[in-house]
DNA sequence: CTCTGGATTGAC
DNA sequence: TCAATCCAGAGG
C-alpha cells in the first residue's frame, strides 16, 4: 500500500488555511502496542492574535513548539486528567497551532476499544481527548516531526473531503464568534 | 507562594 | 447539569 506523508512545507501556511487542508487526511502511531490510524474528520485553528489561543500571550514552557518550525506535535495536559493534540502550522516565531478534535478510525481499530474501554467506534476518536487517548498518544509525543514517519506519529497523505462545514470553536470562552472550527459535512466521527 | 480557570469527558 | 483533578500562568 502507498503511504504518502505530508511534507513539512505542507504544514507551512496560516492554522486556519491547515485546519481545513488537514481533513481528510491520516494520522498515524506506531507504537509497542500496535498500530493505530484515523482520518482527520474534524479541527480547529489557533493563532497569536487570538485571544482563545495558549499563545496569545507569549511563548512560555508549556507552548514553546507552538513558536518552533511548523509539522510539529504539540501536545498539552488540561482539566487534570487530558490530554490534547494539536499540530504546529505556519513560520517559526509565530505561536500557532491546528486543534485536532475527531478522527475516523482506520486501523487498530480493538486496540482504540482496548485503550479507551469503549466498543462503540463512533465514541472512540470523538472529542480531542478521546482520539488522543485511542491513538495512544502521550506527552512524550511533545515536539515530534508529523512529516518523518521514523518518529513513530505522523500524517499520511488521504483524499480531499467533498465537502467541509465551518463552526465556532468549542469549550473556549474568549473570541467565540471566531469560525474556526472545521469539520468534514457528512461525518459521523465528529464530537459532540 | 497562592489563586483561578481551563482548546474535556462521562456520569447523573 | 456537574464533578473530577491538577497544572500553567498571573499576580503579590
Amino acid at each position: 500500500m502507498t503511504s504518502k506523508v505530508l511534507s513539512q512545507s505542507s504544514y507551512s501556511i496560516h492554522a486556519a488555511d491547515l485546519a481545513k487542508h488537514l481533513l481528510g487526511h491520516i494520522l498515524v502511531h506506531r507504537s509497542d502496542e500496535g498500530v493505530t490510524a484515523g482520518i482527520i474528520v474534524e479541527t480547529e485553528a489557533y493563532s497569536q492574535e487570538d485571544a482563545a489561543s495558549h499563545s496569545y500571550r507569549g511563548e512560555t514552557p508549556r507552548n514553546s513548539v507552538m513558536f518552533g518550525p511548523a509539522g510539529h506535535a504539540y501536545v498539552y495536559f488540561t482539566y487534570g486528567m487530558h490530554y490534547c493534540f494539536n499540530v504546529v502550522s505556519g513560520q517559526a516565531g509565530h505561536g500557532q497551532a491546528v486543534l485536532l478534535r475527531a478522527l475516523q478510525p482506520v486501523e487498530g481499530i480493538d486496540l482504540m476499544r482496548q485503550r479507551r474501554k469503549q466498543d462503540k467506534e463512533k465514541q472512540l476518536c470523538s472529542g480531542p481527548a478521546k482520539l488522543v487517548q485511542a491513538m495512544g498518544i502521550t506527552k512524550q509525543d511533545y515536539g515530534k516531526p508529523l512529516f518523518d514517519p521514523g518518529s513513530g506519529l505522523y500524517i499520511r497523505q488521504g483524499t480531499a473531503p467533498a465537502e467541509i462545514a465551518v463552526g465556532p470553536r468549542i469549550g473556549i470562552s474568549q473570541a467565540q464568534d471566531v469560525q474556526w472550527r472545521f469539520w468534514i459535512a457528512d461525518s459521523a466521527f465528529v464530537s459532540r
